[in-house]
DNA sequence: TCGAAGAGACTTACGGTGTAAGCCTTACGA
DNA sequence: TCGTAAGGCTTACACCGTAAGTCTCTTCGA
């Protein structure tokens, strides 16, 4: 805790907390969070698993730094986006928003585990918080009150990061060794399958299947586009937002 | 997998697949999900865990269970409230889909847990399949393409069972023995507190966080109302979706 | 009435997890 | 030069899900 006066790192070795956290998001990133152990982590990085344990104090922090190394990936990714010129109509808050939360989203689909641990984790990572904190200043310049700003954090929630909780989508987690991994579409063929069989439980839903195909795809190919759906999703709420905010503003 | 054909049950014994899953709920209720381990199921019911295995497959059809039992209790719920009637106008949609969605909502308040387990099902329970089903047959009453359905679907997510994803919400899930469990109430004291200590940091999310405490409460005694706040993001989807509804409609 | 069959419990054991406790070595500062 | 402590390693424990096998009833057909 007592600052180093002359050397800065010990020598001893390279290993530092932040390689500790880096380590894990590639671990996780290549074989998925589950794959994620304090013993899989130290033979990664070639050492035991208790050792870890002297650059994290337990798995819960572990995750916790994984998500802030994640958070600051999201931070530096959207501070590169231009900046709202200081001239900029207030009306300008939304399209800034929407490419910023587009940032971000791209930043987790990166890392498609890390929307399950920020759900987590009960301690929020700092650069969360700042990212979130800028948002609220970006609402501010478009004439929000602070009250309806509180309101439309919290009907944003995590579509602020970029992510969304689908209900129906089966997420292939799987071990893929492809580094890239292709975007993935939509429900897969058995659970579509398994739909239309149960056409009576259900006929809303075959119904819909079926007509939403007709213009698109095979039904049994995965029929959304994860990538537009979260679009119309967050375009409503900014719009329902900027509704009120306009009212705010007479 | 035969029709049992003269006696129905097995005498041998009252353990039965819905006991063990009503059993994992009423354990889970009380001492979160964290406690519901195969083991410590058995102990609840008097047997061992290897016992269970004649009931469920695994672990993870015992959660699959678990979130049948839920969406079973949802759909009953909301069957109970009254249909709508056959001369009811399309704009009806919205305030009856309001109701049954806080309905949902209501009986995952009695579940906390529920939510997460939700989250991380693959292949999904039929009573939660038929629940949306009925939503988009109400959806479609009020005039929704099905296409516009499909949209909808995807834009309310997890919304449309009664959660949304709050990041920054502490959810003091520890073992409370009293049975209740009063009504959860936004970030705790020492979130702001900290907050707060990080003026220079977040500066818009501490200036929030005063002037959305003036007119209410003490600042570090939580400043969210969930129910509020949940209904809040619901109606701006749901005015949003209306809008295109209308639109459509002519 | 008896015997085969099988459902449903139990026992044991294995590999995996996070981590507490303690030891051993190395490098630095006094 | 030597004490100190950071940062490794080893061992061990409790708990997890569950594979495999055994024992004991209940039921039903011959």
């Amino acid at each position: 805790m007592t600052s180093p006066r002359t050397t800065s790192t010990t020598p001893r070795s390279a290993l530092t907390r932040a390689r500790v956290l880096e380590s894990a998001v590639a671990l996780a990133d290549r074989d998925g969070l589950g794959a994620l152990t304090m013993r899989s982590l130290a033979r990664e990085l070639g050492i035991e698993a208790m050792s870890l344990y002297h650059h994290v104090a337990n798995k819960e922090d572990l995750l916790d730094g994984v998500v802030d190394v994640v958070a600051a990936e999201i931070q530096d990714a959207v501070g590169r986006l231009e900046p709202l010129a200081d001239d900029a109509p207030p009306s300008s808050w939304k399209p800034t928003m929407r490419r910023q939360i587009l940032t971000a989203r791209a930043v987790l689909l990166r890392h498609q585990w890390a929307s399950t641990v920020l759900e987590t984790r009960k301690s929020f990572s700092l650069h969360v918080v700042r990212y979130y904190d800028s948002l609220i200043g970006l609402m501010r310049r478009g004439g929000f009150s602070y009250d309806l700003v509180h309101h439309a954090m919290h009907a944003l929630g995590s579509r602020a990061l970029g992510f969304s909780q689908e209900l129906f989508e089966p997420d292939g987690a799987t071990a893929g060794s492809a580094a890239g991994g292709g975007t993935k579409e939509g429900a897969d063929a058995a659970t579509t399958a398994m739909l239309m069989q149960m056409a009576d439980q259900v006929p809303h839903m075959v119904e819909m299947l079926a007509a939403v195909s007709h213009d698109g795809a095979d039904p049994t190919l995965g029929w959304c586009d994860d990538q537009t759906e979260f679009e119309f999703g967050l375009d409503i709420i900014l719009d329902g937002l900027d509704r009120l905010a306009e009212r705010e503003r007479h």
